[in-house]
DNA sequence: AATTTCTACAACCGCTTGCTT
DNA sequence: AAAGCAAGCGGTTGTAGAAAT
């Protein structure tokens, strides 16, 4: 169904927002609230379509916004949840406290992934620009594995592939063609796990342990999915974990498989800190880079890579 | 000093999603 | 089930100011 673009009738204002109409939409939704966004223009005495100011008040008038500019902390955050969750610029927004989608997705575009290219590391794929040219054509590469795909089908046919890379990759580990040195002898058997299901060694500004808060686990309801080799069984959250509180967050959940599954289970050491946010979207988070821990290839091989919602 | 090019970021556009009728 | 609407989302464009020429 065509629909007309926001203000397409009338002569309402587009552009830059002038301090006074900042004001007045300031004042209204203090005073009122926003309510339903296409009737605040009419009552804030401003010449604008709803869109438009709900975007204004989200992105730059909303007093909770943390404005100046992104710490290298914050930075670092990004890049580690772009390597989990893609170009999902809102996701990422919820985990940055005080930013907003359209200032990280900004940040991004015009910086951070020039940072990453300087430094050798393909933004979209988040692995060694070099490596990933000398096994696959980069471009191809860029319109199969990108963050587009949004069937658990689509999915899997990344994961398949992608899961026998992981031999090769450590076949190169084996054979010391190391991707980082100096990295190398500070966290020697890191590892990140993309969410494409390709594997790279973890360096700091793209670290992602593979401890089990990687695993996306398959939402509760789902039965079962055979993907190539890999029989993932539907681990039901009830019956087959525990819950703690988290030993270093306690106002984090910790899961636990409990030692009856483990026993029959493809995972190694299934854990996951699992917060409301995370439990919705399906998607485990990376821990943070001192709680790192070291896993060792033959637990990294028989990790199943598990499947998501609608990713 | 004037002009052009670059950069950062604000804002827009159109599609999708979810809810209601 | 279909239509309509509001809100959400991400890609793209526009623009002001800075940097380079």
């Amino acid at each position: 169904m065509k629909r007309h673009s926001c203000g397409y009738k009338q002569n309402l204002r587009k552009g830059l927002w002038s301090p006074e109409e900042d004001e007045k939409l300031l004042n209204y939704i203090t005073k009122n609230g926003h309510g339903c966004w296409s009737s605040v223009p009419k009552l804030a005495g401003l010449e604008r379509c709803g869109k438009s100011c709900r975007l204004r008040w989200i992105n730059y008038l909303r007093p909770d916004l943390k404005r100046g500019a992104f710490s290298s902390e914050e930075q670092n955050l990004i890049v580690e949840l772009h390597a989990v969750l893609g170009n999902r610029w809102s996701q990422i927004a919820a985990r940055l406290p005080g930013r907003t989608d359209n200032e990280i997705k900004n940040l991004w575009n015009s910086c951070i992934k020039k940072k990453l290219m300087k430094k050798g590391i393909d933004p979209i794929t988040h692995q060694p620009l070099s490596e990933v040219d000398k096994e696959t054509n980069i471009s191809d590469n860029h319109n199969s594995t990108s963050f587009s795909s949004k069937t658990n089908q689509d999915f899997f046919v990344k994961q398949t592939s992608d899961f026998s890379k992981y031999s090769a990759f450590q076949k190169q580990e084996s054979n010391s063609v190391s991707l980082d040195n100096s990295l190398s002898s500070m966290i020697p058997t890191q590892f990140n796990i993309n969410i494409d299901g390709s594997v790279s060694k973890a360096r700091f500004e793209t670290q992602v342990c593979v401890k089990p808060s990687i695993i996306l686990l398959p939402p509760p309801g789902n039965t079962s999915s055979t993907i190539d080799h890999v029989k993932v069984t539907e681990p039901n959250w009830e019956t087959n974990c525990r819950t703690t509180s988290h030993r270093d967050n306690p106002g984090l959940e910790e899961m636990k498989w409990s030692d009856e599954y483990l026993n029959e289970s493809l995972f190694s050491s299934p854990v996951y800190v699992k917060s409301e946010m995370d439990f919705n979207s399906n998607i485990a988070f990376p821990w943070s880079q001192s709680q790192a821990c070291d896993v060792f290839p033959k637990d990294l091989q028989r990790m199943a890579f598990s499947f998501g919602q609608t990713l």
